[in-house]
DNA sequence: TGTCAACATTTACGAGTGTCGATGTCTATG
DNA sequence: CATAGACATCGACACTCGTAAATGTTGACA
């Protein structure tokens, strides 16, 4: 779990995340997304291969363009474990 | 966001969230914590600032005793930043 | 007032991270 | 085959982060 929000934890990562769930059909070639920071393109391009090793985007080649996607099931899994459990009722003292 | 998101980054932490939240009436005090884990006194009570700057822990000093609960408002809504939107069909290339 | 215990702060250091420039790989096209 | 463009990888650098030892602060109590 910490892997997933350690991946997150970026605001170009957010943005990215943010841009690709946004974009027309849900996903976008990385030439889309270089254009919208002042980054070098390999940067980009190594903030989207963090993505990618975390499980929360999708990657699919076609042709010269490599597109990417993101993976909401892995989102619906973190806030479902972020959200806070009602509480067991058993009381240990450590985890 | 991505303030927030690098608060709850790192394993330690999340397990102290964890145990704090699952502790006795919700609250636990810093020498409970420091018997969870194998780390010296100063990291922990570090990683309990971070936590506590984030706005995902409040205090309360309580004696000599220092009280830390887990504020679940700060998860939830981090939660439903995360939660993927059902799509707003506007297409805008940048966000 | 002096002492002890619970936490916090400071300082320092090794490890990890974000960034860029240079280079490599692959695909389409002439 | 040669060239060009879309991405990825590599190497290097500055910066941040997690950790511990030493020290400081605060409250309880004799």
């Amino acid at each position: 779990m910490a892997p997933l929000l350690k991946a997150l934890a970026d605001p170009v990562r957010l943005r990215l995340m943010s841009i690709v769930a946004s974009h027309e059909g849900g996903e976008a070639c990385v030439c889309d997304l270089t254009d919208c920071f002042e980054l070098s393109q390999p940067t980009i391009s190594h903030h989207l291969k963090v993505l990618h090793a975390a499980g929360l985007l999708e990657r699919s080649k076609r042709g010269v363009w490599v597109y990417y996607r993101v993976r909401s099931m892995a989102l619906a899994d973190l806030a479902t474990l972020i959200t806070p459990t009602p509480q067991t009722g058993t009381t240990r003292s450590c985890s």
